[in-house]
DNA sequence: TCGCTTCCGTGCGTTAACGTACACAGCATG
DNA sequence: CATGCTGTGTACGTTAACGCACGGAAGCGA
C-alpha cells in the first residue's frame, strides 16, 4: 500500500470532488481511537466531527438508570457528529468507540462553513444522515420485533461489515450494552452460533467463520439497511 | 378566530421569515387527510410534502410479515417527507394519519428549491430532523428497556402535545399497531390507567383526564424527546 | 327488531428475556 | 506460586409480553 493512512479510506471524504477535498484537507487531523474512548458525550458541546477510516464508532442511547442501547453505527462510510452541521450542536446520545482504529478529525466551524456553501460535502452528509436515519429506524423495530438471536447476527453483521478483517474484538459484556440486554443472554445466544460453526470466541476476540451462515439467520433489518446505505451512498472504492 | 384555516398555523411554516413565506405560500394546498390515509409508502416516491396544521402523522417501520412499530410522530411542529430534501427521495417507512385534520401540501420540488438557496427553510428543517432524529433514538430505546404501561404513557402524552383536544380517536387495536405489541396488552395497560383515573375511553375515544398523572407514570424517554424539540424548535405561537 | 361488525374484556398456557447467584478458566501480577 | 481480575458458562425462579380463544357489549344498517 503506498498510503498506509489516508482520509479518502473514508468514503465521504473519498466521494468529494477534488477542491472541496483540498480545501479541507490541510485541517484533517489524524487520530488514534481506543477501544471504550467516548467522542461525543449526552448533551454536550463538540469541537469536532469525526470521520472514521477504519475504526467502528456506536452511537448509544443511555438511561438515567445507565442502561443502554445502540441506535446506530458508523464506520468508514460516515461520519460522526451530524448535530454540528444539522444545526442542535448537541445530542443527548453518546458515541463511543466500538473498534479501535484511526479517524480524522476536523474542526467543526470548518465543516460547517463548508457544509452552508450547498457545496458537494452537503449534499453527502445529508444522503448519509437520510441513511443513518433508516439504520436508526430498523434498530427501533428489531428491539421490539426479533429475537435476541437474530439482532446478535444483525449486530455482527453491521459490524463486519465495517472491518477489513473478519475479527472483532469485543467481549460479551459489551455487546450486551450496545443490544441493551444482559450479558448472560448474548453468552446464550453466541453459544448457539458458537456450535453450528458461525463464529468463534474467545475471551474478547470473535472471528466469523461462516458469514453466509449468519446472513441465513439475520432478519430482515439487516438487509432493510444494508440495502438503503448502498442505495443512498452509492461509493466506489478508489482504485 | 379570524383566519379558520392558515398554513401558518403549522409551526415551521410560521417561524419563517416573511419573504420566505410569501413565496412558498401561493403554492401551498390545503388537504384534509383522514384517519388511517397513507401519506407516503414504503419505498415509494413522493410528490409533495405535508406541513400537518391539526392533524398527526405516524412514521412507522412495517416489516415483511406485516408487524409495524412507530418510530416518530409528527404534528403541527414538522413536517413529513425530509427524505425529499435529504436527498434519498424515499424512506423505507410509512406515513399514516393517526389523527385526522388539516395540513398543507407543497411540491417536492417546489420545497427543494427553497430548501437549495441556503434559506432559513433549510436552517428551520435540519434542526427539526434533528429533533426527529432524537425521537427516533429515544423511540428505540423505549421499546427495549421500558414497560408496555409507560409506553402507553408516553404514546398518548406524545400525540396530546400535538392535539388541540385532550380527546383522541384511536382504538386500542391502532395503539397497539403503533406501538408494535398486542391488542391485548394495550387493553389491560389501559384499563389501569382507567382504574387510577387518568383517561376514560370508550370505544375508540380516549380521553385525558389526568395529565400530570399521566405525566407522573411516563419513563424518561418524554421528557427527554421533549425537551430536545423545545431546545431545537423554539416555536413561538403567534400572537 | 334483527343481524352484523367493531371494539373491548378476560382467561390461560407458553415463551423469551430478566435478575441473581455462583463456578470456573485464562491471564497477568506480585 | 498465590492472588486477583476478567471473561465466560450455567442454573433457577420470576416476569412481561405473547398467541389464542372466546364472550360480550356497543353501534349501525336493513
Amino acid at each position: 500500500m503506498a498510503l498506509q493512512h489516508d482520509p479518502r479510506q473514508n468514503h465521504l471524504l473519498a466521494s468529494l470532488p477534488r477542491d472541496e477535498y483540498e480545501r479541507l484537507a490541510p485541517h484533517l487531523e489524524r487520530v488514534e481511537l481506543t477501544l471504550g474512548e467516548s467522542l461525543v458525550e449526552s448533551g454536550m458541546e463538540m469541537r469536532h466531527v469525526y470521520f472514521p477510516t477504519d475504526c467502528i464508532v456506536s452511537l448509544l442511547c443511555v438511561m438515567e438508570a445507565g442502561d443502554s442501547t445502540e441506535i446506530a453505527v458508523v464506520g468508514a462510510e460516515g461520519i460522526v457528529g451530524i448535530s454540528l452541521f444539522m444545526g442542535g450542536e448537541t445530542t443527548p446520545s453518546r458515541a463511543v468507540v466500538q473498534s479501535a482504529g484511526s479517524a480524522y478529525r476536523l474542526k467543526g466551524q470548518l465543516l460547517k462553513d463548508e457544509f452552508d456553501r450547498a457545496s458537494a460535502l452537503q449534499f453527502l452528509l445529508l444522503r448519509y444522515t437520510q441513511a443513518l436515519i433508516t439504520q436508526m429506524a430498523q434498530t427501533a423495530v428489531c428491539n421490539r420485533h426479533h429475537s435476541l438471536d437474530q439482532q446478535l447476527c444483525r449486530w455482527l453483521l453491521l459490524s463486519l461489515d465495517r472491518l477489513p478483517t473478519n475479527e472483532l474484538v469485543m467481549t460479551q459484556e459489551l455487546i450486551a450494552n450496545m443490544l441493551g440486554v444482559r450479558r448472560e443472554g448474548v453468552t446464550e445466544s453466541a453459544g448457539k452460533l458458537q456450535k453450528v460453526g458461525l463464529i468463534s470466541y474467545h475471551r474478547g476476540r470473535i472471528r466469523v467463520l461462516d458469514r453466509p451462515g449468519l446472513e441465513a439467520r439475520v432478519c430482515e433489518c439487516y438487509g432493510v439497511v444494508k440495502k438503503e446505505y448502498d442505495r443512498l451512498l452509492s461509493y466506489q472504492r478508489p482504485g
